[in-house]
DNA sequence: AATGATTATGAAAACCATTAAATGGGGAAA
DNA sequence: TTTCCCCATTTAATGGTTTTCATAATCATT
């Protein structure tokens, strides 16, 4: 039913492999010739088939992205990076949510190369030994964005966490305070949990002060539990003056649990977030925060794959994009 | 290079049909033979290639998605409903995103037509004769999410906006108000931006207060413009004493307008929002917001797509989802 | 044991393009 | 004129499945 290339042909009068070069832009055509073809073209309606092409081609233009959550402000602004760059080197994006769940991300992974993408961009916590052996199992390219392998392995793109989390809390000191407390990501997070929380240590360590069990707080990323660990801080006979949380999420529960008890941010306790996302901006006061480039990682990411996927050359595989702190009212103008 | 069906045919010392019946759990297949098969399978690693599956069988287990801005907080809601329901009948999600750029839908509609999807998801703003053309040129079914053509001639899932926006001023005219201010969306935007402000029109009037053009300010759904509108309102010399926005971003920023003149939120003006995003619940005061359930929108739009890709019956084809107003501390609690 | 009804399997034709090799025609060089 | 080369085009093979149709095997009935 379908207009199919070999219609094209006996409509223009032509084989199928002369209309097969004009619409694949090959110069090897008369203009005649091609005339004649694309007005076939345009007569019969012809649309090609792109799951034929991607059979005779063994090229699908198409890569798969696996992701946490799309709907998390984080991620989803890192899909749009990959997206956006995808669509410049013309490619398509799968998409599919891991929610983090091992066995769903190793299950996605089988689908993904199924469905014989070209290459796989791939965002999540923790790399283990089954993920690193689903994705060698192929020849088929990967890039982790945001994500990084114990072994450096796979090629990625992230920030230096340790440094972020080191330069976060050394702000805080360097405001003068002694009692800063971290609410951390999950500590079987790597990067944004494990490192973030080691950078934090490094940082109260070199300045002598030294980690104070009572100050640090394990949430999950989400608002509530900055909300509720703050609470808990409060509560202490000697609460932190600083706070450094491990998302802008949680720190945003924590400007409004000091609030909610009275206080003032940033006047009785600072905070700092981290990740720069967008709600920084929606918040009173509004939260200083480490900004992340989220977007760059999943540009950065992407193109990457792109070299990958047309063999070219990369020098270096795994790339560290900059961080800084934007300051905003959240914590007081730096002591002269 | 990669092992074919054919290769494990011959491993298993069966047919390939043979081999492609057990792979498709087709039940007519000796207990025995499914065993040396299955194990032939495993020995060889053997991976179906979906490529070719597809153009076999006229069915790649895919459906394209176009979105305006996948890093919007709406709209990634919406995506993770539709992806989620994807998933959970076996299909995948290619996602596409099109600012709302006619001439990209309409680029991206042909691409994913090309790339053989089952069905088409389309998020958007207005539905022109273009786009209906473009999406009746081809079998493949379609479903608006969020989103309706004039004509209602495609399949729907979207809240009665009309309604939405004159429940939210007809609950601000409830609790006293004369001088009740509107922050519009885009007003070419005939769902989101047109039929709310127009129950808010009808609103008005119903109350026998009627239009008042200076208390109508029309943003363009971002936190900027409901803080500058807001602004502008404020500088009236009789400014309103309540404030609905077309969506909760600028509702906030009408929060933060008010906040910073030194007014306070409700007991000086008071503010409904629009959609009920994440965000609501973490600004202070939180937000009253109409529920837009956008999960459910992706959700049940998904849902009515398999049915229509399964040439299932559909009783109704353009769906109204309910909503509702959750009341929290932009508003003052009801008068009794 | 013969018959018919099922069930299991195989052979081969799609599916729709790309691509390598073959072909034919035209022009230039010998 | 013959030979060689180049360009445009065609022919035919290829990609890895599904699917139809035919055949073979099994089983229950009589």
């Amino acid at each position: 039913m379908p207009v199919t290339i070999y219609d094209v042909a006996r409509e223009a009068g032509v084989s199928m492999a002369t209309v097969s070069r004009v619409v694949n832009g090959n110069p090897n055509v008369k203009p005649l010739t091609r005339k004649k073809v694309l007005a076939a073209i345009e007569r019969l309606g012809y649309r090609p088939n792109a799951v034929a092409r991607g059979l005779a081609s063994k090229k699908t233009t198409t890569v798969g992205v696996i992701i946490p959550d799309i709907s998390s402000l984080f991620f989803s602004e890192l899909a749009r990076g990959i997206e956006d760059i995808a669509t410049m080197y013309k490619y398509n994006i799968i998409l599919c949510n891991s929610d983090q769940r091992m066995e769903k991300e190793l299950q996605l992974i089988n689908t993904l190369l199924e469905k014989q993408v070209d290459g796989l961009l791939f965002m999540g916590a923790e790399i283990k030994e089954d993920h690193l052996q689903a994705l060698t199992s192929t020849s088929v390219p990967t890039v982790l964005a945001a994500t990084r392998d114990a072994d450096n392995a796979l090629p990625s793109v992230t920030i230096d966490h340790f440094q972020a989390g080191y330069d976060a809390t050394k702000a805080l000191i360097d405001r003068g305070h002694k009692r800063v407390a971290m609410i951390t990501g999950p500590l079987n997070d790597p990067l944004s949990g494990l490192m973030r929380f080691e950078g934090y240590k490094k940082a109260l360590v070199d300045a002598g002060i030294g980690l104070n069990e009572d100050l640090v707080a394990n949430g999950n990323f989400f608002y509530e539990s900055g909300l509720t660990k703050t609470k808990q801080f409060l509560q202490l006979s000697e609460p932190p003056t600083a706070i450094f949380a491990a998302n802008d999420e949680m720190a945003i529960g924590a400007i409004h649990a000091i609030q909610d008890s009275g206080l003032n941010v940033p006047n009785d306790v600072e905070v700092i977030g981290h990740d720069n996302i967008r709600l920084v901006e929606m918040v009173r006061p509004r939260l200083t925060s480490v900004v992340q480039p989220m977007y760059d990682i999943g540009a950065v990411a992407m193109r990457l794959l792109t070299k990958y996927m047309n063999n070219e050359h990369v020098e270096e595989h795994v790339v560290l994009l900059p961080h800084r702190i934007e300051y905003r009212e959240s914590t007081r103008p730096e002591q002269e």
